[in-house]
RNA sequence: GGGCGAAUAGCUCAGCUGGGAGAGCAUCGGUCUUACACACCGAGGGUCACAGGUUCGAGCCCUGUUUCGCCCACCA
C-alpha cells in the first residue's frame, strides 16, 4: 500500500473513481423509510442553462458538507438536487438559436418552439449536474427533478388555482415593467438598476394664449410624445399664475394642462415637470390623482407607435434623438446638462426596461409575507449569519404585490381560459373545457406562462411529491437547512417561506445559511466582460477537487465575501499533499500492525507524546463538530489545518520515529506498539473528520489503511465525535513545556546560525524536581528533535562559563559555547531578548500596581498576570546574569 | 434618501461572552535531518481607519467622523 502512496499526491487518480462508486452503491439515496433522524436539504436548483461557476461550488460545497457530516452522525440524509425550467433564460438560449439559423419563434409557432426547447434541454441542459458531481456533490440523483416536470407542474397549477380561489391572484392593468427585447412584463426584483450617465434635457413648452414658455427638465425626451400634463408645485411662486393653464405640446400640437401637484420638487430642474403617466411610475400616480389621459406611444418592441405622429416606427433611441433635434431645430431646447441616473434593465438581457400599461396577474402577497415574517420572529426559521434577519424583514415589510404573468412561452402556462362568449374566467387544476359561468366549450387559454419564480417558491415541498401526502414529505419536511446566496433572498427564499407555510402550514426550513459571494482576487464580482472568471472547473484540474473545496471552506467566513486567489488554492493544494505524505509515512511504519476497532488504552505503554496528540485529538474532533453546528465552516477548515500539519506532522509523527524505528534506548517493543496504535488512531479519525470537507483523498487514504473496515466507504463510517480518547490534561501541559524547549533550543541555534547538522551538548538547570524529572522524561524527544548529542539535566547545576542562555518556563537553558557560538552574536542575541522581557515585566508591574486593577479585576485574572510578571521577572535575572558573564569574557 | 456591512502585519483575512494582537501567503536567514523542497527549522513585521466616551482594563461596548462595498427606494 506505501507503494502506491510512493507516487505522490495525484488527485485525478481517484477522484472520478471514488465518485462513481458511492453513486453506484446508492450511499447517496435517502430512504424515506427509515428509523434514523431526518436531515434533509433541497439544493438551490441551477438553471438548466447554467455551466458551474464559483457561486454554485461554493454553494455546494457548503451543502455537501452538511449532507456528509449528518450521515456520519446518523441521519438519514436527503439531498434533494434538481433543476430550473429558467423561462427567460432558457427560451434566450433558444431563441439565439433560431436567430442564428435565420428565423425566430413566430416563425416556427408556440408548440414548436416549446418542443424545441425540450430538445435543447435533453440534448445540452443540464451539463450542471455532471460539473456538481465533479464537486463531489452527494445528491440523491435518483430523485432529481427539474421544474418543468409533471409533478412540479401539478404542483404549480394545484398552487394557483388555490391562491385564486383565495382571492390572492387577481388581473389588474397598471404600469409595469417590461422588456422591450424578451417582450414580456418583469417583476420589480427582475429590473437591475444601474447608475449611469446621462443627459438632462431642458425643453421650452409654449403656454398657450401667450408668449410664455415653460421650460420642463426630462431625461427622457421622446416619452413627451405622450405627455398629458405638466406639473408644479402648488405653492411655487414662479408659476402661480399658470396653474390651470394650458401649454401646447411642441411636435404634436396637443393642448395639456399646468396642474399643481406637491410631489413636485420646485428645487430640481425648472421646477416643472412634464407628466407621461403612461410611461412613468409617478407620473402614472399623479395622472390617477388628476384624471389624466394614459398615452401609450410604445409597441411592445419598445416602437414608437400610432399615437407618436411623426415619429411613428422610429425605435425608442432613434426617436430621442430625433426629438432632440426637432426640439432645438425650433428653438425650444432650453439646454442640455450632464446627469447621472438609475436606468432600469432586465436582468437577464441587459435590455433597458420600459414602464409600459399592460393587463398582468398578480399575487397579493401581503397575507403571506405576514406569515413569513412572524416565522422568523418566533424562530420557527432561523437566518443565519443573523444579519440578514434585517434585510428579510425589510422586503417583507414594504413588499409590494408580484407580478407573475410572463409574455413568453417556455414555462408553465397560465390555468386560466377565457370566455369567448362571456367573458368569463375558469381557473382549473385540469385544462377547462367548459366556461364555469355559461358553460361555453368556447374557451382560449391564457398564453402568458408563470415566472420561473413562482415554481422555484413551492421547490422544498413540490420535489418531494405534494400535493400527494408522500412518505417522503411526512419524512423530511421541513427541511432542516437552506444553504443559499443573498442574491436571491428575496426572489427565492422569501418566496418559498410565503408558500411553504400557506401550503403546508410550516415553515420550509428550519435554518437558513446565506453565504458570501466569491470575488476574484482584486474583490471584483467575477464576470464575462471583465474577463477575470475563474472556472471551477479548470482549478479542479489544475488542483484537484479536495484543495479546491477546502479553499472555499476556509474562506467561507461569515458575513464577508471571499476573495478568491489562485495561489491560496495551492496553498491548500499542499495541505492535502501534506496529509498524503503523512499517511506515506505512518503506512511504512505500520507493517503487520493490526487495528482493533476500539484499542485499550490502559492496555498501552503509551508515551508523552501519544498522551498529548490523543488529548489534542479529542479537543480537535469537539471543536469541528461545535463548529459545523454553528455553520462555522471557516473554523472547520482552520482546526483541521492547524492540528493535521502543525501537531500531527511536525511534532508528532517527529516525536515518535525513535519509537518507531527503536532507536529509544531500552525499549522493549511496547513504545512502538502504542506509537503504531496512537498514529493508525489519529491518522483514521482525523480522515473520517475531515472526510465533509475532503471526501475524495480521505476515502483513498482510509481504504489503504491496514487492516479491514468495519463499512465499506468512509462515507458509511462515524463522525469522530472526541469521545474513546485518552484525555490527559498533565501530559499535555508536560509535552507543551518540553515543546517550548525545543523550540527555545532551536531559537538560539537559527540566531547563532549553528548548521542543523551539527550536534550540541546542553544543560538544563530545572527550577524543580518536578520539571527535571518532566525533562529527563522527555530527553530522548529533546535530544532528536533539537540535534543535542549530549543533554544533563538537573536542578542547581554547576553553570559553566561559556554558555548561551535561554529560560523556558522553568528550564533555564544553557548551550556551551564550546567554539561554535561567536560571543558577539549571543551579547546581541541577549541583549534583544532582555528588553523583550523586560517590556513584559514593565508591562505587569505597571497593571498589578495599579490599585484599581487589583481591587475591580477577577481574582483568576489576577493570579494569572502575577505568575506572569513573577516568571518575566526570573527570567530578566538569569538572561541579565548571562548577558554579564558574556561580557566579562570578552 | 433609507438599510446593511467592511476598515487589524506588505497582501488576503481570522479574532464568537471586554482580560498581555493571530493565521496563510509574501519577505529575510539557514537546511536535500531516512513521509513530504507542494518540504523542514528559525526570524522580522501591527498607532487594530480617525476622534471622543464607558470601564480597573477596549480590536471587541457606546457616540460621532472619514473612506470603501452591497442592498432597497419613483425624484423628473
Amino acid at each position: 500500500m506505501a507503494d502506491e502512496l510512493a507516487k505522490g499526491y495525484q488527485p485525478h487518480a481517484f477522484e472520478t473513481k471514488w465518485y462513481q462508486i458511492w453513486e453506484q452503491q446508492g450511499y447517496f439515496h435517502a430512504d424515506q423509510h427509515s428509523d434514523k433522524p431526518p436531515y434533509s436539504i433541497v439544493i438551490p436548483p441551477p438553471n438548466v442553462t447554467g455551466v458551474l461557476h464559483m457561486g454554485h461550488a461554493l454553494n455546494n460545497t457548503m451543502q455537501d458538507i452538511l449532507a456528509r457530516w449528518k450521515r456520519m452522525t446518523g441521519h438519514e440524509v436527503l439531498w434533494m438536487p434538481g433543476t430550473d425550467h429558467a423561462g427567460i433564460a432558457t427560451q434566450n438560449v433558444v431563441e439565439k438559436q433560431l436567430v442564428s439559423e435565420g428565423q425566430d419563434r413566430h416563425d416556427v409557432g408556440r408548440e414548436q418552439f416549446v418542443e424545441r426547447v425540450w430538445q435543447w434541454r435533453e440534448e445540452s441542459g443540464g451539463q450542471i449536474i455532471n460539473q456538481l458531481k465533479r464537486i463531489g456533490a452527494s445528491c440523491d440523483w435518483e430523485r432529481e427533478r427539474f421544474t418543468m416536470d409533471d409533478g412540479l407542474s401539478t404542483a404549480v397549477r394545484e398552487v394557483f388555482v388555490k391562491l385564486y380561489d383565495d382571492g390572492l391572484i387577481y388581473r389588474a392593468n397598471r404600469l409595469i415593467n417590461w422588456c422591450p427585447r424578451c417582450h414580456t412584463a418583469l417583476s420589480d426584483l427582475e429590473v437591475e438598476h444601474d447608475d449611469k450617465k446621462g443627459s438632462l434635457w431642458h425643453l421650452r413648452y409654449p403656454v398657450k394664449g401667450s408668449d410664455q414658455q415653460l421650460v420642463v427638465a426630462t431625461t427622457r425626451p421622446e416619452t413627451m410624445l405622450g405627455d398629458t400634463a405638466v406639473a408644479v408645485h402648488p405653492d411655487d411662486e414662479r408659476y402661480q399664475d399658470l396653474i390651470g393653464k394650458m401649454v401646447v405640446l411642441p411636435l404634436i400640437g396637443r393642448e395639456i394642462p399646468i396642474i399643481a401637484d406637491d410631489y413636485v420638487d420646485k428645487e430640481f430642474g425648472s421646477g416643472a415637470v412634464k407628466i407621461t403617466p403612461a410611461h412613468d411610475f409617478n407620473d402614472f400616480e399623479m395622472g390617477k390623482r388628476h384624471n389624466l389621459e394614459n398615452i401609450n406611444i410604445l409597441d411592445e418592441s419598445g416602437i414608437i407607435n400610432e399615437n407618436g405622429d411623426a415619429y411613428q416606427g422610429l425605435d425608442r433611441n432613434t426617436a430621442r434623438a430625433k426629438v432632440v433635434v426637432d426640439l432645438e431645430a425650433q428653438g425650444l431646447l432650453e439646454k442640455t446638462e450632464e446627469h447621472l441616473n438609475s436606468v432600469g434593465e432586465c436582468y437577464r438581457c441587459k435590455t433597458v426596461v420600459e414602464p409600459y400599461m399592460s393587463l398582468q396577474w398578480y399575487v397579493d402577497v401581503q397575507p403571506l409575507a405576514k406569515e413569513a415574517i412572524k416565522a422568523v420572529e418566533t424562530g420557527q426559521t432561523r437566518i443565519i449569519p443573523a444579519q440578514w434577519e434585517k434585510t428579510y424583514y425589510e422586503w417583507m415589510y414594504n413588499i409590494q404585490d408580484w407580478c407573475i404573468s410572463r409574455q413568453i412561452w417556455w414555462g408553465h402556462r397560465i390555468p386560466a381560459w377565457f370566455c369567448a362568449d362571456c367573458g368569463e374566467i375558469t381557473v382549473s387544476r385540469e385544462d377547462a373545457t367548459h366556461c364555469c359561468k355559461c358553460n361555453s366549450s368556447n374557451l382560449q387559454q391564457e398564453t402568458d406562462v408563470l415566472d420561473t419564480w413562482f415554481s422555484s417558491a413551492l421547490w422544498p415541498f413540490s420535489t418531494m411529491g405534494w400535493p400527494e401526502n408522500t412518505s417522503t414529505l411526512k419524512k423530511f419536511y421541513p427541511t432542516s437547512c437552506l444553504v443559499t446566496g443573498f442574491d436571491i433572498l428575496f426572489f427565492w427564499v422569501a418566496r418559498m417561506m410565503m408558500m411553504g407555510i400557506k401550503f403546508m402550514g410550516e415553515v420550509p426550513f428550519k435554518d437558513v445559511y446565506i453565504h458570501a459571494l466569491v470575488r476574484d482576487a482584486q474583490g471584483q464580482k467575477m464576470s464575462k466582460s471583465k474577463g477575470n472568471v475563474i472556472d471551477p472547473l479548470t482549478v479542479i484540474e489544475e488542483y484537484g477537487t479536495d484543495a479546491f473545496r477546502f479553499t472555499l471552506t476556509a474562506f467561507a467566513a461569515q458575513g464577508r465575501d471571499i476573495k478568491l486567489s489562485t495561489e491560496r488554492i495551492g496553498g491548500y493544494r499542499n495541505f492535502c499533499n501534506k496529509l498524503w505524505n503523512a499517511s506515506r509515512f505512518a503506512m511504512m511504519n505500520l507493517e503487520g500492525f493490526e487495528p482493533v476497532e476500539q484499542p485499550q488504552w490502559d492496555q498501552l505503554n503509551l508515551s508523552l507524546a501519544d498522551r498529548w496528540i490523543l488529548t489534542r485529538l479529542t479537543q480537535v474532533e469537539q471543536q469541528t463538530n461545535k463548529a459545523l453546528e454553528e455553520y462555522r465552516y471557516n473554523e472547520v477548515a482552520n482546526a483541521l489545518y492547524a492540528f493535521t500539519w502543525h501537531e500531527f506532522c511536525d511534532w508528532y509523527i517527529e516525536l515518535i520515529k525513535g519509537d518507531l524505528y527503536g532507536e529509544r534506548s531500552g525499549d522493549d517493543g511496547a513504545a512502538k506498539l502504542s506509537a503504531q496504535t496512537v498514529v493508525y488512531t489519529v491518522l483514521e479519525r482525523l480522515l473520517r473528520l475531515m472526510h465533509p470537507v475532503t471526501p475524495f483523498i480521505t476515502e483513498e487514504i482510509w481504504q489503504k489503511l491496514p487492516g479491514t473496515r468495519p463499512v465499506a466507504s468512509i462515507m458509511l463510517s462515524s463522525y469522530p465525535q472526541g469521545d474513546g480518547l485518552v484525555q490527559d490534561a498533565a501530559a499535555t501541559a508536560q509535552m507543551e513545556q518540553v515543546m517550548e524547549v525545543i523550540r527555545s533550543i532551536r531559537n538560539i541555534r537559527g540566531e547563532m546560525d549553528v548548521s542543523p547538522g551539527k550536534k550540541i551538548t546542553a544543560l538544563f538547570d530545572c527550577k524543580t524536581e518536578e520539571i527535571c524529572s518532566v525533562m529527563t522524561a522527555a530527553q530522548h524527544y529533546i535530544t532528536s528533535l533539537a540535534r543535542i548529542e549530549n543533554l544533563t539535566c538537573g536542578v542547581g547545576l554547576d553553570q559553566p562559563e561559556q554558555v548561551a542562555k535561554q529560560v523556558s518556563g522553568e528550564v533555564e537553558i544553557m548551550l556551551p559555547l564550546a567554539g561554535l557560538i561567536n560571543i558577539e552574536e549571543e551579547e546581541k542575541r541577549l541583549i534583544k531578548e532582555i528588553a523583550k522581557v523586560q517590556k513584559d515585566v514593565d508591562m505587569f508591574s505597571k497593571k498589578l500596581s495599579n490599585e484599581k486593577f487589583v481591587a475591580n479585576a477577577p481574582a483568576a485574572v489576577l493570579e494569572k498576570d502575577r505568575g506572569k510578571l513573577a516568571a518575566a521577572q526570573d527570567k530578566l535575572i538569569v538572561l541579565q546574569e548571562g548577558l554579564e558573564k558574556i561580557i566579562a569574557l570578552k
